[in-house]
DNA sequence: GTAGAATGTTCAAACGTTTGTATTTTCGCT
DNA sequence: AGCGAAAATACAAACGTTTGAACATTCTAC
């Protein structure tokens, strides 16, 4: 049982609704009194019931954030950045994760739902029909992060990395190195990011003339394990790759895991670009070359999106659009290119692409 | 304006206060009428709000959730475990991270305030007075994961790692693969845990009969940089280690990075031991060897003890006491034994202790 | 046939705010 | 002194629930 506003009133001897106002700063009372009931309430220690308070207002300046899990460092960044972003805003967060479960997925739009968030961010890139359906349902923004809107809604918009010209750059920094087989490890087929990344990696092939061989292109699962399994399977093969290029950073690393484990040396024997960029990328040995996403702008982004979407949003609208940000090589040890530290290279100043 | 439970009595006829016992399946209902209230509920899309019936029930089901960041893979995995059991138990998560600015603890601690969490689980390992005073006038139960608590209140408990015999584990290890010159990287000295393990190290030292030198013990950040710098710095030193303990994973694989740039080759130069057992652990080359945390037992430990803490709580009470958990080895390449593919060795069943 | 219980429903207060309207107080001015 | 306006405060409804107490209806049993 805190104090209340009326506990306050009556310490002061005044109306709850004079509280109220004093409390809000409002130049509807006596700056004397207004200065005494703020006093009183510091010293008894108040702090206003967002509920109540909410439940007037008609908003709860709360937004929900929808994730698969948080294990994925890259996942992490982003809430991170929404964290930060929203804290700035005003607002709070409430996390659901989904652990890949539809019905976790479920239970947790109904809490969202329930809990009345005032706007939703995804970040699942595995948004099946499903989930956004349920979800347009809130009458609240939604926001997806890195997948794609399926049903324009209302309340529904997204942000993302640009996977396919990231997949380009990746596959033809390959090319550039002069390997001519290359591997695609992909992550299942209902994620549209790792879909998208196979059409930049297959723009890169056929921009080079080359035919792309089914038999290099396998189905990950987006962690370590995923691209051991596909390197066992690469090595199986009469011709193998001499070059991989994996849907995450995640999978590049579990992949390189089982190279060495197989005894071969990186990147000689076999170069291996990621994507993500995750904190851990500079760290694997070879350092891992890969494509950065722009994490922090992404969480950022997203969060201001979603503000920007409120009916009281007082945002730049022209953020609310659809937004795709570029993607950005990082070149480092594992693909070949001189062997020797780290050579990040930054792409110059991050443009933006709008739709 | 979402469906209330008034539109739905105006629909079906009877007052509000039918319609709330029909949706919440009382007895004193006909069961014909609640079929009907039910179902109207059902095709108007009703969901109740969480608000208002927490205003009146006391309590809101949401649990505050303070992390310093989410970046960092093992306090990832510490949320995600809370996230599920959470959700087990009906409860949802308000997130707040701190970013190791006192600044916004201040004000994430008023906003879990203001939104009347029923309980709060810190994740920082370096919880100053402040924040812990702070919560406190919350007067709800607080769970600290990894960190002593330094104001025992009637609110305050906490669940973690047993440090001090982690560090133990990790240094006798070292000594018996014939170590004797083994230094220690540490965190920040206001980290509790840091300051364990360094125990841990030295009581394994006292008991091989070795005199702690102390140009062999180092303060690093807990992020990969501070491993770096660290390796710099022993190996400036005239009688270099030949093993070092890291306060984390990742100041040891910073370290590692580092030693790979510098030509060592490990285990061979250098043998490295980390601590939590990070999933990228396995993955480091050297594959590194390091004391795992139980993360999922940690953060699922943490959500139960402050259930079981609330008023309504219907737990075993025995779980209101501050419990540690046991640490585990995991022997893989980076110390030196056997360099082959990984050993993961179970330490067998993990005990409990109570304090 | 009626007392009394059992059953089903309505009424109304309460949770802690905000906010429009009504009321009182204060003050300046003639 | 008295009037009107301005300033400060009080009053009350509303937000969407839950829940105890009151009321009405039906049933049981003698």
């Amino acid at each position: 049982m805190p104090v209340s506003i009326k506990d306050i009133a009556q310490a002061a001897n005044v109306t709850p609704g004079t509280v109220s106002r004093a409390l809000r700063d409002s130049p509807r009372v006596n700056p004397e009194t207004k200065r005494r009931i703020q006093q009183i309430a510091d010293q008894m220690g108040y702090s206003p019931d967002a509920q109540a308070r909410s439940l007037v207002e008609g908003r709860t300046r709360t937004i929900g954030v929808v994730v698969t899990t948080m294990t994925d460092p890259f996942i992490g960044g982003i809430v991170q950045a929404i964290e930060t972003t929203a804290q700035n805003h005003g607002y709070s967060l409430i996390l659901a994760s989904s652990n890949d479960s539809s019905e976790r997925e479920i239970a947790a739009a109904e809490t969202l739902h329930s809990k009345r968030v005032d706007g939703v961010i995804v970040t699942s890139s595995r948004v099946g029909a499903l989930h956004q359906g349920r979800l347009e349902r809130l009458s609240v923004p939604v926001v997806l992060i890195n997948s794609l809107v399926q049903h324009r809604g209302r309340y529904t918009f997204s942000i993302g990395v640009d996977n396919r010209p990231g997949g380009f750059q990746a596959t033809e920094h390959l090319l550039q190195l002069g390997h001519r087989r290359i591997a695609y490890v992909a992550a299942p087929d209902d994620r549209s990011d790792s879909v998208e990344r196979l059409a930049g990696y297959h723009d890169a092939l056929d921009k080079a003339g080359i035919d792309p061989d089914p038999s290099l292109l396998l189905r990950g699962t987006g962690r370590p394990g995923g691209g051991e399994r596909a390197l066992n399977a690469l090595q199986a093969l009469a011709e193998r790759p001499t070059a991989v290029f994996c849907y995450n950073d995640m999978t590049a690393i579990g992949l390189i895991h089982a190279a060495h484990a197989m005894g071969l040396s990186l990147p000689q024997d076999l170069a291996v670009v990621g994507f993500d960029d995750i904190v851990f990328a500079p760290y694997v040995y070879p350092p891992l070359t890969t494509v950065a996403q722009p994490v922090a702008e992404l969480g950022q982004g997203a969060m201001e999106m979603v503000v920007s979407l409120l009916p009281e949003g007082s945002l730049d609208p022209a953020t609310s659009i659809d937004r795709t940000l570029p993607g950005r090589l990082v070149v480092r040890a594992s693909s070949g290119a001189e062997f020797s530290g780290e050579l990040s290279k930054d792409g110059g100043r991050a443009r933006e692409s709008r739709t």
